[in-house]
DNA sequence: GCAGCGGTTTATAACGTTTCACAAGAGTCT
DNA sequence: AGACTCTTGTGAAACGTTATAAACCGCTGC
């Protein structure tokens, strides 16, 4: 009466009896025709909303699964998303996006709340892969897929990082470049740190000097750090100055290339700049932006029926399994070798 | 045993009634220290996990509310959410962020599916506003608020899209431009319609005759569609090209903008684009994009605000309020006079 | 006449919480 | 000692579904 009706209402309004409301919602066929559709008026009629909660609570699995993202405001996360959709779509089920805002202490409020709302399962990448709820989930049932990152106890879908961060490096190294900065942090982000190393990587396989290299930890991994960061590079005097930067993603190079340029360097002239994720917009920036890419929505695609399969057979044994994507370079004019680029 | 673990597996190996496990959890100081604790180690020891279904068939609401969005490719919407994720923090309740992609279909799951659970409330950027559901849920008792949107039906939150069309026209038929190209869509979409409406007032209060005005209608407000309208206007011959163009968003122009200048086109001085929505990516750009800046989030702060009060009184009678927020043009170098633009 | 038959419908027992009225003890005051 | 309070803990009744077993009905075939 107050609250919303419930099926009870339904069938003292249509005269039958509660089980055959249910049936009528469940199991159409086994329902003679005219009560069918006595009921389906009452339930018209009244407004009947399914009680979802209760539903659950008596039977089956929520037909929901929740996306817990670093941060929306980066395209390349909501392309991945993207993905995620796609798949869940095809299997019926609906997709949470959760932003956690590389906020720890959110990351682990939409653990416990989706834990608790019994979502089928959580794919995640994580701020905090330390976090106990990331192993605590699975071992009590709701499975845990790893997007963009690794981990040995869970699925994970990712890109080589160390790969990518060699194939940015080696692309600078071999554009004549050996003072490289590599902005990008925290380091605690295992993509951070992984790209990291695959610039330090590309400097011994290259022969190079790896005390030639800078690094520029940030706090995070967005526009406003990329400026500032690009504040810090121009403030640097000539000589100091790294003549090239490896960004860990695109928000930052974004920053970082628009201050730059904005301070007075030229671009690539003064300093070449790399991004990494190839988001849509670095095509577009003021100086179109050299990127590692990734097969964005191949990544959501994939963990999305990673997190699906491994949800059907929860009780069969399960093996975790590692799915590792190839990054691929897109060289553009922010590290285009012109004839002025003297080669080392 | 099998399933998760339920407050009676935890009465039973803490030796004490259900009740009493309940009160742990709800009302601590009600329950002696000793007891307390046995029934907190018995939790952690089996894992325990509350049942949210459980919890809100029983009891209360949900705590948690949801933001459709139109597209979560576009950082304008994701700004949106920061707003709206405040305002949930501020009061505990959690978001959940959902993407209907432009999808009537998709957008019409989603209303169904958060109905069914019970959300606290809804906020929506419909792509379809005409969907009954939008009437249907509040009469139900699940308030629903616009954002970015308005409807006589519902409280909403909006910036006022005519005078931002007019603000972003006036300054380019200031800058003596005539014949300019509206481009965006669909239609049917309340934000473009009003700011070509806007774009209409211009042209009349300034006095200039509105037939010189070009409509491009697209099939969305993404960078592929901004794409292809930057190739149609660079497909026509000089004298029958625009001068100007006026997006309905910065997608459009982002993407109108770099095929436009790959196909040769100077920007301004061959065409002067104007973008809306001064998303972070429009300072960032080829050539930097003036915008019609809007108050982002702000604007999903306040339409939370004002959600989770219409969800507060549910009862008591509640009038629905308009909020209006004021555009603000933003000029950059796209539309930038040069020395050899002529004045008209 | 009676067992047996689909085809329909019904009554009832869960599911895991929260809440509320009440019981069981331990003090306190007369 | 009896009548009180106060502090803790208990038991049972909801909440709105779904599933399962049983009941009903008008027939058919023997």
């Amino acid at each position: 009466m107050a609250g919303s009706p419930s099926m009870k209402d339904v069938a003292a309004y249509a005269r039958v009896s509660l089980g055959t409301v249910s049936n009528v919602l469940n199991r159409p066929e086994v329902v003679a025709e005219a009560t069918r559709k006595r009921v389906l008026a009452a339930i018209a009629e009244l407004g009947f909303v399914r009680n979802e909660s209760a539903r659950q609570l008596r039977g089956g699995g929520s037909r929901t699964l929740a996306f817990v993202v670093l941060d929306t405001g980066n395209p390349f996360f909501t392309d991945v998303a993207q993905g995620v959709q796609e798949a869940a779509d095809a299997v019926g089920l609906s997709v949470f996006l959760c932003d956690s805002g590389q906020d720890r202490r959110r990351q682990s409020a939409y653990l416990d709340l989706l834990e608790q709302q019994r979502v089928e399962g959580v794919l995640i990448t994580p701020v905090d892969s330390g976090d106990e709820r990331l192993t605590l989930l699975p071992r009590r049932g709701t499975p845990v897929v790893m997007v963009d990152a690794h981990s040995p106890d869970h699925c994970s879908v990712y890109v080589d990082d160390v790969a990518g961060g060699e194939l940015a490096a080696t692309h600078l190294l071999e554009g004549g470049h050996r003072h490289i900065a590599f902005v990008g942090g925290p380091l605690s982000l295992s993509q951070v740190a992984d790209r990291l190393t695959g610039v330090r990587e590309a400097y011994a396989h290259f022969g190079a000097d790896v005390d030639d290299l800078v690094v520029l930890e940030t706090a995070a991994l967005d526009i406003m750090e990329g400026r500032r960061a690009g504040a810090r590079l121009a403030g640097l005097p000539g000589r100091r100055r790294p003549t090239a930067v490896c960004c860990a993603n695109d928000m930052l190079a974004l920053g970082l290339l628009q201050e730059a340029v904005r301070l007075g360097l030229r671009v690539p002239e003064d300093l070449a700049i790399v991004g990494y994720d190839d988001i849509v917009f670095a095509e577009a920036a003021a100086v179109p932006l050299t990127s590692v890419a990734q097969p964005r929505q191949l990544i959501g695609r994939t963990a999305a029926e990673m997190l699906i399969a491994e949800a059907r057979d929860r009780d069969a044994g399960h093996e975790h399994r590692q799915v590792v994507l190839a990054p691929e370079l897109v060289v553009r004019a922010s590290s285009r070798l012109r004839p002025l680029d003297g080669v080392a």
